[in-house]
DNA sequence: CGCGCCGTTGATATTATTCAAGACCAGTGG
DNA sequence: CCACTGGTCTTGAATAATATCAACGGCGCG
């Protein structure tokens, strides 16, 4: 049935390319995409718990979400209520520059838990979109810390889920400060692959789901800067680029461009 | 007695401007140099708790540590062992960058938790080095856990710790990502006076811990151009420095200058 | 007193941005 | 079906920002 409205459009949960991946884990992300009750929110990063924490979990989330692509999730300011977590889909958080600019501060995938910086201040401050359909639900702190009081392995999961979230700005913070264009755009490409991995998709053909100005924003380039850099390794062979379509060719070359030194 | 090797030099703990400040805050500032016993670790972040966590805390820590001036806390890949709690002083904790070099990601001062980073991986990330004399004691994970499952408001406490530093890792990455050298070095004369503020220092006139090469490679330049801008702000009038000593005659124009557009 | 690290400053080189123009693409309405 | 439209992407040329290279002054520490 062809020429439906956006509004009407019918949600679909986003599917990845279907290239070949190891059957098990491809049996995962399929079971990720179709978004089963319980709270093994992804494979890259299941909140681990005992069976009694698991089953309160089921019936914890208070909000469920579903977003189509653009949508906003969370703006910046709002209070913060709880935990949001990923089921699947991705988002970008943006967050307000100075000179009234914008900055891509983070992209989420399945699994990925949302919120977390907004603890310390009791609101968001960021505003959080969809980057194409995506399913969240939040979690209650207060129910989770709760669980967590019951249950030390649930705790230190998330202790970890939260130290994780500090090592991936660090992980930032190393690209902006001390990488050149070239680095950051191939360690972004080596990171995403590495995120789909996990996922159970492919880690070498993959879909952008941000624009060369969302990328940009996140990597501290210009869109322009960010579509050359695209079209020197498309040139050399490094990857195939169509648009947003994106096969990564040769992995271990672009890992020796981020690890070579300045210049 | 003058001539004392640098081995067995009296340790001292470090002393900051004795510029005026609000009395009951310069109190707080004072005892937090003389290093109680309890972990009221510093006026700017207490980790909060019921009185009976507060007594078991204060016979918990198992290692304390004095650290001289330029000494190692953690090396990078060090074991995880347990947070790292700094009572006084402050470090520094430099990555390894792509091509064998360093960076700067983080600065810590009294208060700050340590080591947070590694509690995912299970091993550190970064190599921690004291900027001056300075004291710390570890909090191994395991028992700070078991405290928070039985006392809620220290529970809620170390969740906030961890979020907050999620949010100065945004923080950072927005100054990475979205500013100017002068916004940059504007913006972290700043950060570094609203902390000392909140310790109970002078927030106009304070000691750089760090070199212009740190100082550089934590807001992604070189030290030739912290030195510059250094000297900029000087003769515009926004700064008094002198080597380390820095003051800040102009603390809202320098505010300005974070906030204005990038032209 | 001298050595080495730190900081400053100038000249030059490089990198990435900005400005500008046009191509492409999907969705929309005629 | 086609042309239109707005957003996205690409590419070139000029420009601005910052790094790099180099030389020197200063200060602290041994």
């Amino acid at each position: 049935m062809p020429n439906r409205s956006a509004q009407q459009r019918a949600f679909a949960v986003p599917e990845q390319h279907r290239l070949p991946a190891r059957p098990t884990l491809r049996a995962v992300a399929r079971d990720a995409r179709a978004c089963p009750p319980s709270l093994s929110l992804s494979p890259s990063f299941p909140l681990r718990c005992n069976t009694e924490t698991a089953s309160q979990l089921e019936v914890l989330p208070t909000r469920r979400v579903r977003l189509r692509k653009g949508e906003v999730l969370v703006r910046n300011g709002d209070a913060f209520t709880g935990l949001l977590a990923i089921r699947c889909g991705s988002c970008k958080a943006v967050v307000a520059a100075a000179g009234g600019g914008q900055q891509v501060a983070a992209y989420y995938l399945a699994g990925d838990i949302l919120g977390t910086e907004a603890i310390f201040a009791g609101f968001h401050g960021s505003t959080i979109t969809a980057l194409e359909d995506s399913e969240c639900c939040e979690l209650p702190l207060d129910r989770i810390e709760a669980l967590a009081r019951e249950d030390a392995t649930f705790q230190r999961s998330l202790s970890t889920m939260l130290s994780r979230e500090i090592g991936r700005g660090r992980k930032v913070m190393l690209m902006l400060g001390s990488m050149r264009a070239e680095q950051r755009l191939a360690a972004y490409l080596l990171d995403l692959a590495e995120r789909y991995r996990l996922l159970g998709y492919s880690p070498r053909a993959f879909v952008l789901r941000m624009t060369r100005e969302e990328i940009g924003s996140y990597l501290g380039l210009s869109q322009e800067t960010v579509s050359r850099l695209f079209s020197c390794f498309h040139a050399e062979g490094l990857v195939q680029v169509q648009g947003r379509e994106v096969t990564l060719l040769d992995a271990s070359a672009l890992q020796r461009r981020v690890d070579e030194p300045l210049h």
